[in-house]
DNA sequence: AAATAAATTTAGACAAACCTAAAAAATAAC
DNA sequence: GTTATTTTTTAGGTTTGTCTAAATTTATTT
């Protein structure tokens, strides 16, 4: 595994984290999320496209090579490793790992980090619910569960809604829940199935049953 | 306190070993212990000076104020904490942490290295024996004692020699017995009160008993 | 299909942290 | 007290990663 930059870390990682099985990342895209300019992306994607890391046409885009998602993946797993160590033996709040962790990530040392695996127990999801790659950048891939599925009080990331109808869709949208958000479940009442749930650390807010049912969600 | 590069954070933590009561750190004493130019040393030491972090006069050499004391502490308690975290609960070899942590020490976040602190019950020595600063810059000043009167096994390390004779020091030259060096008897000989110790990790040597008491050491 | 707008790339700069080679200052040797 | 040596500084470059402004390409409107 060849040394990055922690610049280079960071592009690797965030492309990893916004290309899907069919659209490349652009741009415009990139630079948003890394608060930069989109020069500067135009930059560094020549820069990784010469050590193979990304495949890149200008203008058409860009999607990370095997050996690109290789090194995404350690990346990933040196975050999530460490925020989970921040959580569980440091006693941080999970919505105070992430930064913390964005700068540990970049400390590359693959003793230490095995080390810290192991020491962790080798733990499978960190503390926003998102699964840790292993050293070979295997994770889980937690089955899909309904939110009214979901136990009280665990995490989890709702990741597709079935029964796509206009309504619902439209319903989704009034009350803000977005695919990729965190949600915790606080109360159920048995009474009418409704729930109280909590959004991205939001204010909680109450759905029905029947919206529960089709809101799909990944780790709880 | 404010943020420094990693790079200046090596110089003032660098600086603060070399300084000592009497002398100013010179250019070139820098530039070989950082394994750079002394051109890139009278670069820093503009800029240091600029930021009150070092007092610095052309040709004259230069040492940390107060400020810049605070802040090399600062480093070697996020240095030292790691050390130790390494060694006891990821279970690194004590030869093995230094390298790592020069890399983890550079992660600033106060609340991370206060609640790593107090993990791991507030250590006053990492695992080579130096004094861990706490929140304020305060250590142990751990108390001389001559290697005669080391525990076996206990690291240690050498800070002075009484009864400085002509004899005496080349004795020590022979032997090759430095100041700062880190020091662990492994036997004791009663007949004659002879040891045999280890000097930073080298093979073993066996040193008189004469030579132990005027040998002296701190922390063991 | 032309015109307009949006996205992307290029050109040219800049700061940080290095470097080499030359100049200047301080020390040491005659 | 000159001369020679060592130390330090200056001058001028390089690389990495960023930026702004202008040019170019692609996408969207009319
Ligand atoms: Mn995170
Ligand atoms: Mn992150
Ligand atoms: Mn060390
Ligand atoms: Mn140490």
């Amino acid at each position: 595994m060849l040394n990055f930059s922690a610049s280079e870390e960071n592009y690797l990682k965030t492309i990893f984290h916004l290309q899907t099985k069919d659209n490349n990342v652009t741009t415009n895209e990139l630079a948003e999320r890394l608060h930069t300019r989109p020069a500067s992306i135009t930059d560094m994607m020549k820069k990784l496209k010469t050590r193979k890391l990304v495949n890149y046409q200008p203008y058409q885009g860009f999607r990370l090579t095997l050996e690109g998602k290789k090194a995404a993946l350690n990346i990933i797993r040196r975050h999530r490793l460490w925020e989970y160590f921040l959580a569980s033996k440091l006693k941080f709040n999970w919505d105070e790992v992430h930064e913390v962790a964005e700068q540990l990530e970049h400390v590359s040392n693959k003793k230490l980090i095995d080390k810290l695996d192991e020491y962790l127990a080798y733990p499978k999801f960190d503390p926003h619910g998102d699964p840790i790659p292993d050293t070979h950048g295997k994770m889980e891939t937690s089955k899909q569960i309904s939110l009214a599925e979901l136990h009280l009080n665990r995490r989890a990331r709702i990741c597709y809604v079935a029964n796509q109808s206009e309504l619902l869709l439209e319903h989704l949208h009034e009350k803000k829940i977005k695919i990729g958000a965190l949600v915790i479940v606080k109360r159920k009442f048995s009474y009418d199935d409704s729930l109280e749930i909590k959004l991205d650390n939001k204010p909680a807010l109450t759905i029905s049953g029947q919206l529960a049912k089709n809101v799909f969600v990944r780790h709880g």
